[in-house]
DNA sequence: TATTTAATGCAACTCGGTTGCAAATATAGC
DNA sequence: GCTATATTTGCAACCGAGTTGCATTAAATA
């Protein structure tokens, strides 16, 4: 698929991405944009926006799905995974920029890994 | 909680994971004894049997639940992570044998990690 | 066996995400 | 700028995983 016409849609969506360094749920983006967008076209559009390598996904514990820039992360070819912090206490997620590197395992063959850390962020930690 | 009464829905759900060494996910179980146990209380028992300690579960990349017995993974307490390997070909999932070291982040307090790979296994790969 | 209390079944519900289709709108060609 | 065309969007209805309240059933204990 991939983005083919620069919409007010897209516009507004990669605009709360760059906002912000964390992660952000669709539940979280169709709040804060529903009056703007559609939640049918919010899903389309971060679909596509995943396909053209703009934005990572990850699938929370509750099975609520959520997004971030790839901010340089290669996120493709190479061992070494950028693990999902998400914080028990305020609920916010971002990606560590720290390097979780996943083992060789034989007679597979792997093709995404996702790390999930669960705990409390800097903030909460007091 | 935990399990206080040793009921027939308990054996069966237990009998599954005797069965066989992969996860099964939530949906998978209510089809497999749907005709013998509500749905509910299968929700319910593997809530129970994880609180317990004789499951764990984890979330797949669609936001379903999976669960596996735990094989010894002593699952607190340290810092390795056995992953979850889910085949993209087949679908099934299991619980690898190898550690993931998860990196210590600093000013933040990690209580779960969960590391989850999907490509293809052995069976799949040719 | 009677009593107590946990476990179960059922129906209705919640909510994240999807689908089909008609209306709107961004691009390409003139 | 204007028109044709194909992509995006909005809407409404839907799907399905998981939950809740409550009445009923069935383990455990004495």
């Amino acid at each position: 698929m991939g983005i083919i016409r620069k919409t007010k849609s897209i516009d507004l969506l990669l605009n709360e991405f760059n906002k912000r360094s964390e992660a952000i749920s669709t539940v979280a983006l169709i709040k804060l944009l529903s009056s703007e967008i559609n939640k049918t076209t919010i899903y389309r559009v971060l679909d596509k926006l995943e396909d053209d390598g703009v934005l990572h996904s990850f699938t929370g514990v509750n099975g609520i799905k959520w997004y971030a820039k790839c901010n340089g992360c290669s996120h493709s070819e190479h061992n070494d995974v950028h693990p999902d912090f998400e914080c028990i206490s305020c609920g916010k997620v971002d990606c560590l920029d720290v390097d979780v590197s996943i083992p060789k395992i034989p007679n597979r063959e792997v093709s995404v890994s996702t790390v999930l850390i669960r705990g409390k962020c800097e903030e909460c930690i007091n």
